[in-house]
DNA sequence: TTAGGGTTAG
């Protein structure tokens, strides 16, 4: 064979990710023929296990060269970036300039770049761009675009802006960066109108656009535009975009329209490409159908970490622990190793149903078997578990170790846990604490104001009311849906121009008569407002909630399950409201609310009264 | 040899 077609051969193996069998074959006749170490062959096989996915390998060739160029370096970094070794790329880097005494070019910058994006360092990113605006290479195109995602990572739109404008001559990549950095950020317009200004209006611009808005919340808007999409026509050569969509339907729980989605995927092909399948078991897990997500997951072929997290966040967001944590034991056992979403899924898990030394064992193996640095989010749901269980002083004590600024939320867990568990001394500790802290949600002063007036300690307690009158609290009104079939209905809080408004009323005001009769006494503690107890009684009353339950008891097929969707937590009073309901009319209501899921059957809820 | 679009938590 001649060096040109051996030469070919190596590019195309890159390219189709060939196995590494196939891989070491070639490079043992490469070696035999006594060519492996002619050029341009030693950094052509770096490039080629570094794109394989072998980093070790690649790495091993490049150690043992006698003398690395500039290629052999960009090849080297390529190939830490591909392996998502970004911190190893910029050390690399390092022993770039200081071993062999290179300045970088622009395919090293582009790696460093890529590297900082990766690391969402933009502080560093700023380095590496005044470093390559100095450099003979500060025109070249493909490091701007590369920039430009960097910026966008980062949360700075404005500034990947500036540097998008000054590229010459824009092709797909640099348009398509541009779009999905505006898309991401939340710049819905932005990223819309210049969309529509690309003359690369192809499946990558399309995906950049309706992956960005599904990330940044936007999942409605992103609907329309895959619609749209699909009646362009677009041939979707490869499932990226599906992938965002079926995210979409979870996001949205929209059960229906995701089951159609589902079917669009069959039919295109991609049923078991592995990116989709987690999404279908995220997307069925997130708008209840926890027995599909199990069906889904349990036809893929070859689980990864994100598969297994997937059914196991479902599990216990539905309140099935004891599954969740057998799914954790079932993953470790096929050699799947876990990562700190799997951490925060398992440590949520055990939260729920108090299991304090099981959640201590796995919050310190993550740390020391898995290496895994905690981050505010596992310490939130540790010192949850911790504090709700009683062990006040330990989830005390961990807090006071957070290596981070803490936030709100892990502070009004521990004084919520002191109040319930009557800890007055330490619940004043906490409070004195928080309420010199800048406190943004409303349920926090209700929960302060509550602690000092159980203290007595009136003259604190007025403190917290002027502040909270000196705020001006954004009031997101609360809404509730509520799917079957085709149809969808949503009510909105005190809504009294449903069409059904009258039957709604009476069904509700006998319903609650029963419950009265069985003990019900409504809890006004959650409601905001200075008024009187009677209007917060009729404020409750009108919850969304409650209209959409008794819509559905009104409307839908008798004996099936009402699912509804809240934009908003549910309040303590409709939660013990809706257990009630399902055990008077005999029907299981799956809500979700904006935190979690709660199954309602015979009374009881999945969430052991965990939200 | 370098750049752009996808899945899990919060």
């Amino acid at each position: 064979m001649l060096v040109s077609q051996y030469l070919h051969q190596l590019k195309l193996c890159a390219r189709r990710q060939t196995s590494f069998s196939t891989i070491k074959k070639l490079h043992a006749r490469l070696i035999k023929t006594g060519i492996a170490q002619c050029e341009p062959f030693p950094n052509t096989l770096i490039d080629l296990y570094g794109k394989c996915g072998h980093v070790d390998h690649a790495r091993q060739l490049f150690d043992e060269m006698p003398h690395r160029d500039h290629v052999s370096w960009a090849s080297i970094l390529t190939a830490h970036n591909h392996a998502n070794l970004p911190r190893r790329t910029l050390s690399m880097f390092l022993a770039m300039l200081d071993i062999d005494g290179l300045h970088p070019d622009h395919f090293v910058f582009a790696s460093l770049v890529k590297a900082c994006a990766c690391l969402c360092d933009v502080r560093l990113g700023k380095q590496v761009h005044a470093r390559f605006a100095l450099s003979q290479f500060r025109d070249d195109d493909v490091v701007k675009s590369s920039l430009v995602d960097m910026y966008a990572k980062c949360g700075l739109p404005d500034d990947a802006y500036a540097v998008f404008h000054s590229i010459c001559s824009k092709n797909s990549a640099s348009w398509t960066a541009m779009i999905s950095g505006y898309a991401r950020s939340g710049r819905k317009l932005d990223a819309i109108g210049l969309f529509k200004r690309t003359p690369f209006r192809n499946l990558f611009s399309w995906t950049a656009l309706i992956s960005g808005l599904v990330q940044s919340g936007n999942g409605v808007d992103a609907f329309y535009l895959f619609i749209e999409m699909r009646r362009e026509e677009i041939d979707i050569v490869d499932p990226l975009v599906l992938s965002s969509i079926v995210g979409a339907c979870a996001n949205l729980a929209v059960l229906e329209l995701g089951k159609q989605v589902h079917g669009l995927v069959i039919a295109l092909g991609y049923e078991s490409c592995l990116y989709i399948s987690n999404s279908l078991v995220d997307m069925y897990a997130k708008c209840s159908d926890i027995v599909s997500a199990n069906e889904i997951f349990g036809r893929i072929q070859q689980r990864d970490v994100v598969s297994w997290t997937s059914i196991i966040v479902g599990a216990a967001q539905h309140g099935r622990v004891k599954e969740a944590l057998a799914l954790y034991d079932q993953m470790v056992a096929d050699g799947i190793k876990p990562n700190e979403v799997t951490f925060v899924g398992l440590l949520y898990a055990c939260s729920h149903v108090g299991l304090v030394d099981k959640g201590r064992t796995l919050f310190n193996s993550m740390v020391e078997k898995y290496g895994i640095r905690p981050s505010l989010q596992h310490y939130t749901c540790f010192v949850d578990l911790l504090s709700r269980s009683g062990h006040l002083d330990e989830a005390e004590n961990v807090t006071n170790s957070i290596p981070f600024e803490l936030d709100e939320a892990i502070w009004a867990a521990l004084l919520t846990a002191c109040k319930d568990r009557g800890n007055t001394l330490m619940g004043i500790r906490i409070a004195d604490r928080l309420l010199s802290s800048k406190i943004e949600d409303p349920s926090t002063y209700i929960l302060l104001s509550n602690v000092y007036a159980g203290a007595c300690m009136w003259e604190n307690v007025s403190k917290v009311r002027k502040l909270m009158g000196a705020m001006e609290f954004k009031k997101i009104p609360g809404y509730s849906s509520i799917e079957f079939g085709k149809e969808t209905q949503v009510f909105y809080a005190g809504e009294t121009s449903h069409p059904m408004k009258d039957e709604i009323f009476n069904l509700l005001k006998e319903l609650d008569a029963d419950m009265r009769r069985r003990g019900y006494v409504p809890d006004t503690s959650s409601v905001l407002h200075d008024m009187e107890h009677q209007e917060k009684e009729r404020q409750l009353f009108w919850h969304s909630e409650r209209l959409a339950v008794a819509y559905g008891l009104l409307k839908a097929i008798p004996g099936t399950v009402l699912r509804i969707v809240k934009n908003l937590r549910v309040c303590g009073d409709c939660h013990t409201v809706l257990k009630l309901i399902s055990s008077i009319v005999k029907r299981e209501i799956v809500v979700r609310d904006a935190n979690r899921y709660h199954h309602f059957k015979e009374g009881k809820c999945s969430c052991n009264d965990f939200w």
